[in-house]
DNA sequence: CATGAATGAGCCTTCATTCAT
DNA sequence: AATGAATGAAGGCTCATTCAT
């Protein structure tokens, strides 16, 4: 979370931590970098700098700057996976939890949409980074199935679930990227329309 | 289109067009390698090689990198509309017309993958090219509307209209970028699904 | 010559010159720092602001730093084998030939000392550098058997020539190196001792 | 000898040994790796890792990495001094061990090429291990002198025995580096012919 | 109008060396 | 005595941009 990441970068670091937090420190430092500026605009000595380390420590930990990315978008992918499964098993009505997944996927599209707009470049040419994020749309995939089977819902086909991914992502990236705001549309109502949606997966 | 793109760019160009000659070989041949290489992967010296001329040329027509991405973008944008143009004028039935405005948008997106994916970088990070970018889909929404009216079809909230902009262009995304290929997603039941939605807009 | 490559230096550079001319004036440089500081106290910077241009030049001509060394070493063989040339063709007596070959030799193996070091080190790890710097003793073995040849002196087996070219060459390291002063050797008779083995060849 | 070295670094290392043997190990890795990789090939954390150790012992044992290299030539000075000793007071006939010594100098500058370029590159470059380097000739001038002193052989100038030296060293070399197998040379023929040089002295 | 040589800031990366633990 | 995390100067190389011709 990105909360996670402000609070352990605006902590001094420790004279000689641990491997791992430094990592961390590191990936945290990237994480915000890179959301702030994008990846051609980070640069690998300020990551260092940002995270509070001399330029070297960079290169201890990570092969290039390519790799410092995945790593981040790791981060994020694993906070915002736990972040949905907490909502999931909250218990509540079908339509209470759709709310709660749309304003979370929205929040953390706001969150991180500059590190989403380097991960689309980087998707188009680093066949790893590619790799990594079509794995989480499986993940996706599944989890969706696996929901509709478990409640008993009609059967979908994968197909109109990956539809429905695609709406909610690119439109969690308009509202994000203030595209909304510029088009003079109620942010409310679109709000509105994709929590139907996701009810109507639910229920 | 960027079959015009390219007949202009295998002609030998003129020893001394005109200015405007000039330039439209300069975007030609920028269109064509951002799409190949990206924006970063672009050096400006190569985009004034690649049209025939000598580095300097470039800045004579441009004011920089920047400037010459948003005249491509341009020049793209315009070939879509025209085409999109033609299809809803051609007087077919909603479903064929629908199809083949399905088909025309999956064919851009994939032919210039390239240009879209350097575009969603700079809506993020220029100004200008933002503003440029939002324009388009005002004019998409503005058409959306006039089209119900014309066929007297129930009224939409402008907000669905862009739901449904943004789930096209998204899945037209992933159908370009090979995403529905890597998750073993049936692309006909995808087109299919999308020409449904906009077959019930037309009608 | 070293003459040469200082009289293009210390002229200053024409505001744009003919790439021929850049170049040049960059293995003239590059000679020039090589010699006096080695290979890897070198860098590729300084090179260019050496010969009086600005950082980037160095990379419109030279792909990379071994490639200047390369060009550079070439430009002194090839100055080397004209000066032997001169010598040969002129019509002296063995005697007074062979003394002037040796002169020759040991002045620059002198001049060149620092890029000679470079040059064992770059020949052990570079396998370009190594090729062209074998031939250079292919040709020079072709030469001495070819002058035998024409004098009708006794054959030698190429190998024989071998070690006097490896003899004469270590030798004159050795003087220009210092490497005799240091160990109190009277540098006159070695010069002696090596002008009576070139004679020996020659008559 | 390399193999001694070997030995000393294939035993793991004692958890707390004394400074000496801790020196010893650092001193038979660096020759190790300085041989394989050259003087700038080789980084100052990878000496210690060889050896068995964590970075910082390194300058505990050594003030800099040329004083290591200083230390790993040494090593190899005295096996080299000590194996000619061996061979001289062997009591073999001179031919015999002009032989030896032959195959014996061939045989050090092949184990330690790597070393030896890296040495005429530091001998070029750094007062303290050119002194030592000096050193070493003076004591071989001196051995000569007095091993042809002790047979009543012909007195020689110094002068003829240094060039001596020049020619079976750089010979060796040359033979150690390949550059006979370049030629197309035989090796045997180059052999004799340095063995008949060197029988020359002793009898 | 066009050329293309030249610029130079700046990025990525390495590595000898230090020092807190 | 040993560890290994951290340092930071410096080097190789790129590329958007300028300007003399």
């Amino acid at each position: 979370m990105a909360h996670d990441l402000d609070r352990q970068l605006d902590t001094p670091r420790p004279r000689r931590g641990s491997p791992a937090q430094t990592r961390e420190r590191l990936v945290a430092a990237a994480a915000r970098l890179f959301n702030r500026a994008g990846y051609h605009g980070t640069d690998s000595n300020q990551i260092a700098r940002e995270a509070g380390y001399a330029t070297g420590v960079f290169y201890k930990h990570f092969a290039d700057k390519r790799e410092i990315f995945l790593a981040a978008y790791e981060t994020w992918v694993v906070s915002e996976w736990k972040a949905v499964d907490d909502q999931l098993s909250s218990g509540r009505t079908p339509e209470a939890t759709a709310r709660k997944l749309v304003a979370l996927t929205v929040d953390f599209h706001t969150r991180w949409r500059g590190l989403r707009t380097s991960l689309m470049e980087l998707v188009a040419g680093d066949a790893k980074v590619r790799r990594f994020y079509r794995e989480q749309r499986k993940r996706q995939l599944d989890l969706m199935a696996r929901i509709r089977g478990e409640i008993g819902a009609p059967r979908h086909r994968r197909e109109e679930d990956a539809i429905h991914l695609f709406t909610m992502e690119r439109t969690a990236d308009a509202i994000a990227q203030g595209e909304l705001r510029d088009l003079g549309l109620d942010r409310d109502v679109l709000i509105d329309a994709l929590v139907k949606r996701v009810a109507a997966l639910l229920a």
